[in-house]
DNA sequence: ACATGTGGTTCCTAAAAGGAACCGCTATTG
DNA sequence: CAATAGCGGTTCCTTTTAGGAACCACATGT
């Protein structure tokens, strides 16, 4: 998967990486394939060439030093940007192949990545996708360390590192059955709707932090009846309880048939949240995930007007 | 010299380098302290687990393809990289050790830059220093390709990729003997010094480029004397004919009881230019190298008030 | 036509890396 | 408290890999 570009001269760091996963050379040397001695010896050949300890020897095992982290974020660094360099080579013997990988929040599972997957695949046929769900605070992450190229999430909390190359509005939308009393309005309130059983994602992801946000500006406290980080089970429910469910829209155009509604929350209650499509500062992206981007950033505009 | 950093898995790409460098296999192996046959091997490994190949065969030698134009660029980005974590490590191990690259014109050879390396080097002995001077397209390049850390240059031309540390302005100022009628004045006009004989600086590089923009604006033309990329010949030359020469005055303060005096040039004659202290675009530099930026960054400022 | 240079290949030897067993240590556990 | 299990580190020996020398096919320039 990741070693699809595993050149020989950066097996050390491989070895390196494993051993800082794990925790422990011998693990490390079985999850690799090789004896711990031979692994032990490798690593402190390493650090002998390198001229600096990487790990803390404890008893019971081993941690990365803070020189370590340092080696750890240039080995991420410098292996994709080989895989970029890799790609642009593809790209200019006119291979058109090409890998992308993308964290998003999982509103974006059910309809938005899954169409747009699909048109681009059906340019560039070669283009296989990777496609990593979490939280805002995962996506984050895995963009600092280089294990996405792309991250599309919704109200991302830290924004360092963060190289945003779209960012569009969208207002939380209250999900109910289509034949809930509140669906014949065009716009609900936020007391329409939190004096009703509320199912809500859990307090890591952004639509809850607004709507708590919202909440305890007037006091008020959210109490949901469930609350989850699948939002799948939160649309589900939605229709089960006639509870009400949130999402933002752009995760709502396949709910249209399905005996649910969803209508939007008044600016005047809640605040406008923010969809950022971004990548890690700095970096030049491979070529099939600079255009894919591209792609993305014209489509979330479409879908926000 | 570049090779203090040179881990073993970089070895590869420094065969590569001298194979590109020579523009032949056997030459490079030579240099590299091998035979042929092993570096022949090397690279068709190298190019056969890399998936293309890098080099072009030509009846006579070998030279890069655009895929290893590419590569090669990758390399040198990591290598640097690389000798920046080195740094940082041994900094936050109290080592206080380093390497300073920089490079610059020839007018901050004379007296700026041996004073603030000196400068340097007495709160810092263990840091070492690496100054090439060349003309402002060869700092430029030096910068792109990852050769140098910091460059010094006057009225820089391209400032693609070029992160600018500083910036100050520099008039320039006429070089002429000391019991030249001239010299009673505080200011120089154009038509003063282009009626006398002068001494250029050749066609690279800045000063001899504002003085060939002044001229031609007002349809003159330059006919000097003596022409020379040499400015220490130019500075004792008009000292043997009296005739004229040109620098920016930063690196004039050493000519001072040498029989020689500086007056500048009126601004309305010439456009001022500007010295650039730089980077490359979106490098971090190596501890050594971003603290020494940091201190000539103050002491340009001091100098052009 | 020849000598000289190139990249590429083969055969064989030299060097480097890996495997298995063992050491000294510490934390856990009966 | 002693037995045990797991850890990093070391040693010895085997396996694998890389390097050296000679050679080939080919192109170039005398």
């Amino acid at each position: 998967m990741e070693n699809i570009i595993s050149m020989k001269h950066l097996y050390d760091f491989q070895l390196i990486e494993a051993v800082a996963r794990t925790g422990s050379m011998r693990r490390a040397a079985e999850d690799m394939n090789l004896t711990g001695s031979a692994l032990n010896r490798r690593i402190r050949r390493f650090e002998e060439d390198f001229g600096f300890a990487i790990f803390e020897r404890l008893p019971g095992g081993v941690r990365l030093n803070p020189a370590g982290e340092l080696l750890l974020h240039h080995y991420r660094g410098a292996r994709s940007d080989l895989a970029r360099v890799r790609s642009q080579v593809a790209d200019l013997s006119g291979e058109r192949r090409g890998h992308v990988s993308i964290a998003c929040s999982q509103a974006l599972t059910p309809y938005f990545l899954p169409e747009q997957i699909a048109r681009y695949r059906a340019q560039h046929p070669g283009v296989t996708f990777a496609v990593k769900v979490g939280d805002r605070v995962q996506a984050e992450e895995q963009l600092a360390t280089f294990s996405t190229d792309l991250a599309l999430v919704f109200e991302p909390i830290y924004l360092v590192d963060f190289e945003v190359i779209q960012c569009v509005p969208q207002q939380i939308h209250a999900i109910l059955a289509a034949d809930d009393p509140l669906a014949e309005k065009p716009e609900l309130r936020l007391r329409d709707v939190l004096t009703r059983p509320c199912v809500l994602p859990s307090a890591q992801y952004g639509v809850r932090h607004l709507l708590g946000l919202a909440a305890r500006k007037r006091r008020w406290e959210l109490q949901p009846v469930v609350e989850s980080d699948s939002f799948e089970l939160i649309r589900h429910y939605a229709l089960h309880e006639r509870a009400i469910g949130f999402q933002i829209p752009i995760g709502l155009k396949s709910v249209a048939d399905t005996g649910l509604v969803f209508r939007p929350l008044s600016e005047a209650d809640v605040p406008v949240g923010n969809l950022f499509l971004g990548q890690k500062q700095g970096r030049t992206l491979p070529v099939a995930s600079a255009r894919f981007a591209m792609q993305i950033a014209g489509a979330i505009v479409d879908y926000a007007g």
